[in-house]
DNA sequence: TGTATGCATACTGTATACAGTTCAACTGTA
DNA sequence: TACAGTTGAACTGTATACAGTATGCATACA
């Protein structure tokens, strides 16, 4: 039986996710603890976690506030991932790593790729973050792990914009189909060289869908 | 006036990152509370912070529990640390960051090197965190420099236990020295190569440490 | 009409209480 | 002597209460 408090950090990191705890203002305690069916003790000890997690803001004598969208972050953020992934794939070529698993992966990005349309945003979500937690698992790190899933979930938001386009969506997974290619054939320099460009990439386009990621939220707001 | 919980976080970060919270074992709440000064709300708000920053542990029905030097999680931090500073130090190479900025960190790395004996190992472990950190900012990216800062925490007890001698203080200060004679004179590429090879000694010598480090807190508990 | 002030309400931070759980110490038995 | 079961103290998770603070709104004044 999961603690009140585990059931609120679930909820409310969903929340925190997706942009539903009040971007720049207070968080209701009262509101979430009424909501969430418990008192206000394990909700405020789940927004201390996600205080840390960089979720969820905290002032002195304000309390919890919302998290915005913000370029500078985004930028961040989609900078740390390419290094971390770029030197993970890097330290799977220097180990050699066995890249025979990647078969799985292959398969589903190429029956992405036949009919990109098809498919819901956020199975497709999960596919782009499962591949690359799965290039960077090559070199199996889970410190770098918990950190690829926290700036994963931080930037969601943006990128799951940035593949509600048929366009970028094939030119997302081509870019995917690419790098698996070249790691089934063992060219990890190609590998490395295509995952930093489709990163570099992607992150110019979740930067520019700030601005409209703004004004969604901001929409949300006025309702 | 800071609230009780922060004054929770600030103590209790400073006790896990020194492995002074029981290694392995239960977190005694009442006692800290008594310790601190204040009722274990504080504490608890504190002590769910450090969960997220990888400093306690938790578990349910049992709470939370001091961290321990594992060798793995050593390991894993160090590759992360190297990944971060050196695709920082590249992007500034990149960026043709300004490097004039860094006379007074050569100073100050001549200035250890004359005699780095009567430097107390708390100064040394300052300037040598201050050092990387410095070079990471050239390309600034704040979101990075706050996974920085939480890996130095969590490493900062077998670094630290890497510049007890004269002999590992004078070698860590001159590969200091040559990066940043390299900086200086606008080499990045040799700047980048000398970080790396820094940081992969200094991650082996970090990763020989555990075990000793394991003893010193093992004799602690005898106590 | 705009701004300042006062007040009431809502909210935060945290102390205390309590039900349920964990665990160390003890006892009985093989 | 070892081990399983029991017991009770200590501890956890969290609900509730409350003092202090933030904020929104109403009123007064320039």
């Amino acid at each position: 039986m999961r603690s009140n408090a585990e059931l609120a950090y679930t909820k409310l990191r969903e929340m925190a996710v997706n942009y539903e705890l009040p971007p720049g203002s207070r968080v209701n305690e009262v509101w979430l603890s009424q909501r969430l069916g418990m008192s206000r003790v394990p909700i405020r000890e789940a927004l201390n976690r996600l205080v840390s997690e960089g979720l969820v803001r905290s002032s002195a004598g304000i309390g919890f506030i919302g998290r915005h969208v913000e370029a500078p972050e985004v930028c961040e953020l989609y900078d740390i991932r390419a290094d971390l992934e770029a030197g993970a794939l890097h330290r799977a070529a220097v180990a050699g790593a066995d890249t025979g698993g990647l078969a799985a992966l292959e398969a589903t990005t190429k029956r992405i790729l036949k009919a990109p349309g098809r498919y819901a945003i956020r199975e497709l979500i999960a596919e782009d973050e499962a591949f690359h937690m799965a290039l960077a698992n090559l070199a199996p790190n889970p410190e770098r792990e918990v950190i690829l899933r926290n700036v994963n979930a931080r930037v969601r938001f943006v990128r799951r914009m940035n593949l509600e386009t048929a366009v970028r969506r094939r030119q997302a997974f081509e870019e995917h189909h690419a790098i698996l290619q070249a790691l089934l054939k063992n060219d990890w320099t190609s590998a490395v060289n295509l995952l930093r460009s489709h990163l570099a990439v992607s992150a110019e386009k979740a930067l520019g869908l700030t601005r409209a990621a703004q004004a969604v939220l901001a929409s949300r707001s006025d309702a």
